[in-house]
DNA sequence: GTCTATACTTGGATAGAC
DNA sequence: GTCTATCCAAGTATAGAC
């Protein structure tokens, strides 16, 4: 029905040159987050890194700052995604974090938490902003809190830490680690900090590899 | 000797007209970094904070980004001053979390470190700012450093826990602790956790308040 | 030496072409 | 519906006034 002759509508069938176009900025935004940072991240800059029209964003996103923040949310649910997976398939605190190290170490060197950064940081030109920002931000606590929870079940810190707290101190110091590393442009030091964590969390957790932990649900 | 006439010697004595204009460039630099953000602390937004016309700051400074530097070292030896005399009053490990606490509050408050975490999210935008800036945080690490070996000096923990990244994993949870109050408005989450930390400093440092561990040096 | 008025450049946004 | 040429505002920087 309604399909006659007019290919005029913009259903995810046919050539999609909208979602394309949409795509390569997305893609350009992330680009410019990382290598200009939020201040360097102009219409222009963008526009020349997608090879297009900078006008195309206030076209296809309104704003800058809209496309800023589908760019936020873009790295946020593919990284979501990875970590995620990465969660599932440990079954040991040590191997937590040595998995989550690793995908750390692919962020650093893909960019991924230095746009969460400048987003953030550059929330603070706009509240606006910062609330949208905020929201993109707040499922990272949740998993991070989720996989704290995971951690602590059956070991006796459950009762010393409240994982809410320190869901968000492990937020901040992904963050900071990631502002430090970006800074010097030395990755060595976050990871090495990952290994020492990694270590404290077969201590305190269990360093028996036999233990029978899953299927808890 | 050459004080005939002539009052045209910019020496500390006398009215001291352009030092009272940097003063204030730099106190509108700081106040536009924290509420306007690196991406808005534009030449104009400074310029208007300090009722003074925008070209003074390039005639003082030389650039946007040279008074921004300028903010930030002021920022960092103001606070400097107050975590060096805490660190040095403090003599068992606990109190020396719980003042930290204390001044880290007032850091929030004033926005002291949405300076330091504004010049370094912004640093991306250019390669020389980002060595700059580098420069003006690298003493952070070495106090924090200088800090912690007081801490675990007399401490079981001692070799256990390399001091260098201890000290880089301090300076990176400040960080990402005052971006993450900064985006959602509150300071409670991380205050909480600097109690948490006070605790623990007491259990494995040592409770015993009558502890004679001063004057080492 | 200090400061202001102004030139020039870049950035955000849109009217209108296709 | 998609995109480009173009407008106006805001940013940096300086020539020249005081």
């Amino acid at each position: 029905m309604a399909k006659s002759g007019r290919p005029s509508r913009p259903g995810p069938a046919k050539a999609d040159t909208a979602g394309a176009t949409r795509r390569a900025l997305v893609d350009a935004a992330i680009e410019s987050l990382r290598f200009d940072g939020f201040a360097g991240a102009s219409a222009r800059a963008i526009g020349t890194r997608a090879g297009l029209n900078p006008g195309l964003i206030f076209y296809h996103f309104g704003s800058v700052a809209d496309l800023l923040l589908a760019a936020l949310a873009e790295v946020s649910a593919r990284r979501m995604e990875r970590y995620s997976a990465a969660v599932d398939s440990a079954t040991t605190p040590g191997e937590l974090v040595t998995v989550a190290a690793g995908i750390f170490r692919e962020d650093l060197d893909e960019g991924y938490v230095t746009v969460l950064v400048e987003m953030i940081a550059g929330a603070s030109s706009s509240p606006a902003l910062g609330e949208q920002v905020a929201a993109l931000i707040a499922p990272w606590r949740a998993f991070a809190q989720r996989a704290i929870e995971a951690i602590v079940a059956d070991s006796p810190l459950a009762a010393l830490v409240p994982v809410g707290d320190a869901a968000h101190a492990v937020v901040a110091l992904y963050l900071g680690l990631e502002m430090l590393s970006h800074l010097d442009g030395d990755r060595a030091a976050a990871l090495r900090l990952f290994d020492r964590a990694g270590q404290l969390a077969s201590v305190f957790g269990m360093t028996v590899p036999s233990a029978p932990a899953k299927e808890t649900t």
